[in-house]
DNA sequence: AAATTAAACTGCATTTTTTCATTTTTTATG
DNA sequence: CATAAAAAATGAAAAAATGCAGTTTAATTT
């Protein structure tokens, strides 16, 4: 029989951040109640955590690793709402979304979640409005953030939606100017909003230029300054 | 002195769809607080009634009217992010964004508004938690509008755009396949997200091939499938 | 109602972007 | 480790979008 205690742990609850978080607004014993039907799960490069249009029955709470959000419209084309790294709490917007999941969320690297059944979070938050004032702030958080993107996005053309795309994932998501990208240049041109080619054209011109050093998934930001003049003009 | 009573009254508060909704879960006598220290107020055709960057003191309750969502980057660019006509309730999103305008909210026609203080609204949300989540739903039901609208624009061209705002336009706001635009050809540029001679030369193109017949401020959409089908290849 | 201003429209040259065909490089697989 | 498959890169032609200059029309003001 398999039980709670005997479930793989990928990493001790007791450091958890969201625990940490939550037990500054509920009960040691109430958050036990999620810790208990709480799931650790992994995933790996490429595969689903939540698919779009399927019924939200989980929030996810990643702990480790990088996802996207992605939609895929009519036309087939995708589309990357944005993009997050650990830690992070993810699926909240479902909730308002008569409980269908407005978009997937793709593992971009390995990843170790904890899957947090949402009508026990619920009936946790219903109950003290701090909780859920909190929790609704890091959720319309990650919508705000959506929508600061495609307005950054919409007027741009190509330098510029490529030079947002580096300087967002310098800053938020690797903390570096040097870093090894997890994306495919196909996801790139998805989040930037334009063609393949286009992107690949781009980052060489930008690596000519001297603004980037780019050499296959290795990127470094070398004139700063630059990128985000070439952001700001579009 | 200016009491309560002896304020301006545009229409009468009983027959108000915003108290029909919260007495479905407050009391009359809650909502009478609100009640009190709301501020009827009339904005003609172009005014700003919410602005960009300032103090979110109040929730507006649209009555009457269409407004448009907008926001203005570092170039001085403006981009519309979604429209809304009356009834709804406005702006509950700063809520969320430490108390400051995300976005500046702007009549589009003459609207008739009813101002709501924030922190007493968010007193009474709070003791009562299935009217919080009601409130939530309206608010977190414009941001989803808004990244729909934005993941529909993304990747498509201006055939696409176009024929997308104006089925918006007519499916959401005029609810009828014949209006009269309050929209003039650079907001619905700011809209679609592309020049304003580009709006102008899809419409005429869509009057030539019978899609649609455009007459200045006067629109019909002739041909709503052929709309469809060009708002879905892009 | 005339004059002024703003918005809408037109066509064209320039720039940007996409698409396609092909090559090179990297990654995955037996 | 060789081979297949996928991803990245390149160049160029075609398509699309922008920006400009000038015209027409509509809306505002005096």
């Amino acid at each position: 029989m398999i039980t709670y205690e005997s479930r793989l742990k990928l990493y001790n609850c007791d450091t958890c951040l969201f625990k940490i978080i939550s037990c500054k607004y509920i009960q040691q014993s109430e958050f036990e109640k999620l810790q208990k039907q709480s799931t650790q799960l992994r995933f790996r490069k490429g595969e689903s955590i939540l698919k779009q249009n399927a019924t939200a029955t989980h929030l996810v709470f990643l702990q480790k690793g990088i996802v996207k959000f992605s939609v895929e419209d009519e036309s087939e084309r995708n589309q990357i709402l944005t993009i997050t790294r650990a830690p992070s709490l993810i699926g909240g917007a479902n909730i308002f979304n008569q409980g269908i999941n407005m978009f997937s969320v793709f593992a971009v690297e390995d990843c170790e979640c904890c899957l947090i059944e949402i009508p026990t979070l619920k009936e946790i938050a219903l109950s003290n409005t701090s909780y859920m004032l909190t929790l609704l702030e890091i959720i319309t958080g990650m919508f705000k953030n959506s929508i600061l993107n495609f307005i950054s996005l919409a007027h741009k053309q190509v330098n510029g939606k490529v030079a947002d795309v580096i300087i967002y994932l310098s800053k938020s998501i690797y903390n570096s100017n040097t870093f090894t990208l997890s994306l495919s240049r196909k996801e790139l041109s998805e989040f930037a909003g334009c063609s393949t080619e286009n992107v690949i054209h781009t980052l060489t011109k930008f690596h000519k230029e001297g603004i980037l050093s780019v050499s296959g998934k290795q990127i470094e930001i070398r004139d700063f300054d630059r990128l985000e003049k070439i952001s700001k003009v579009g």
